[in-house]
DNA sequence: CCCTTTTATCGTATATTTACGATATACGAT
DNA sequence: ATCGTATATCGTAAATATACGATAAAAGGG
């Protein structure tokens, strides 16, 4: 960043920017959607997405701190979800911004 | 990326993780949004965002790359615009996108 | 022709993201 | 108690993104 001049942008763009971190990665897209079809834990999406283990609990982690997935503990396994209401906010965060831009 | 597995995600995932990408940074949410009001040159921009305008001028040019803004020359400056259009498009992508994984 | 304005791009420094393997922890099964 | 499975996290390397100043190029004004 060099010397930035420590400015704070408005709370709208920087919402719509940290949203598009979120997406801003294809594996995290696909998480996603596979949890929008059924819940799954780790190992599960480690033999669907082509990416190690570690990195794919990295992916998690991101979806996780954002609540746009939740997880169950099941035994000595996670049984992670989609947090369907989180996404839905998010959704039309996304959804509001571009329409009062578009019009 | 170490040695990544050289996989290539489904074209969806990809296009939604590009859109992601774009709007991932406030300056450019903020740009969209000067634009959707009025046409401005980049020196308008350079006034109103409190970045350098080395800096400004390369996220416009990731707008542009996107085709999400588009430009007239106006004699010795350049009037940027919205390109409503594809603004449109990507925003149904992405409520698409988002509405399949939420139902 | 010089000077200013406008803008893009280059070079570069720094920050962040992404990826991996290795490891630690926790649990169930044997 | 030991082993195998599941998962998070650490350490680190490499790639990408972000920022700046300097500079180049193009246009207009004097």
């Amino acid at each position: 960043m060099a010397e930035a001049k420590k400015y704070e942008f408005k709370p709208m763009y920087s919402e719509v920017a940290e949203l598009g971190k979120i997406l801003a990665h294809p594996a995290r897209i696909m998480i996603l959607d596979i949890l929008a079809k059924e819940n799954r834990c780790v190992t599960d999406l480690v033999a669907k997405i082509p990416l190690s283990q570690s990195t794919i609990s990295q992916h998690l982690k991101v979806l996780k701190n954002s609540n746009l997935i939740d997880f169950e503990v099941e035994s000595n396994r996670n049984a992670y979800c989609l947090n369907k209401k989180k996404l839905s906010q998010l959704s039309q965060l996304l959804k509001k911004t571009l329409t009062n831009v578009l019009t």
